[in-house]
DNA sequence: AGAACACTTTACCATTTGGTTAAGTATATC
DNA sequence: GATATACTTAACCAAATGGTAAAGTGTTCT
């Protein structure tokens, strides 16, 4: 089982519970882009999308760097295998023990 | 690819940010239990268990049935599974993407 | 009927979100 | 050196969260 403390699956679902910031998400798919080019798609001004790429860089899922005066913004792979580990993790675990309880179910009506 | 509106997402991964929700989710895998009963376990008002099963509620994964004077939660396997496979596919899509990238970012060096 | 129970609703509170505009800072470019 | 770029910071705002206490409603028990 991964290691993955409650506070950060607290920052990771709430970083993802936004959809503007998993459309940035899907953005950073192509690869590193600088935080300005992240704006325009979304109509939303600069600070804004700062806010949304501060949540996401604490909850690990993305990191940024600032090289000269353009602030570059990438995904972190660790951070997003780690996730994906631990929801597969216990979304197998739901299922299981749910799939449990319903054969016990049947088998006792 | 499974159906799942973004504001389904939106509630769903909402939903699953606060650790007080995950632990009734938790609590829900042995089978249906009653509203006053999943209280205690953590330091709230019934307020403001109320407060969270409605969250729960409004994103599809727990369902509640009052029966009597008493309101059974309990969890709703379609959603959940619906939510897992939308998970494993967007968790696999971004991973793959990610691995090409990093193929071409070795062969590109 | 009257009391006990299990929520519900209401009203309230501090904090956080998600957004804005406007002014400030650091880095390139001419 | 002056100017344009590309963020940063600050100040502000409405709405949503996460919690509380207290009063209200509908059921069940005796």
């Amino acid at each position: 089982m991964v290691k993955c403390s409650e506070d950060n699956l607290d920052k990771l679902f709430f970083a993802l519970s936004d959809p503007n910031r998993r459309h940035v998400v899907t953005a950073l798919l192509d690869g590193e882009k600088a935080l300005g080019d992240l704006a325009p798609p979304f109509k939303m001004t600069i600070p804004a999308v700062m806010k949304h790429i501060a949540i996401l860089e604490n909850s690990g899922i993305v990191r940024t760097e600032k090289r000269g005066r353009v602030r570059y913004c990438r995904l972190e792979p660790d951070q997003l295998e780690l996730a994906r580990e631990w929801l597969a993790d216990t979304t197998r675990m739901w299922t299981d023990r749910l799939r449990a309880l319903s054969l016990y179910l049947e088998e006792n009506p």
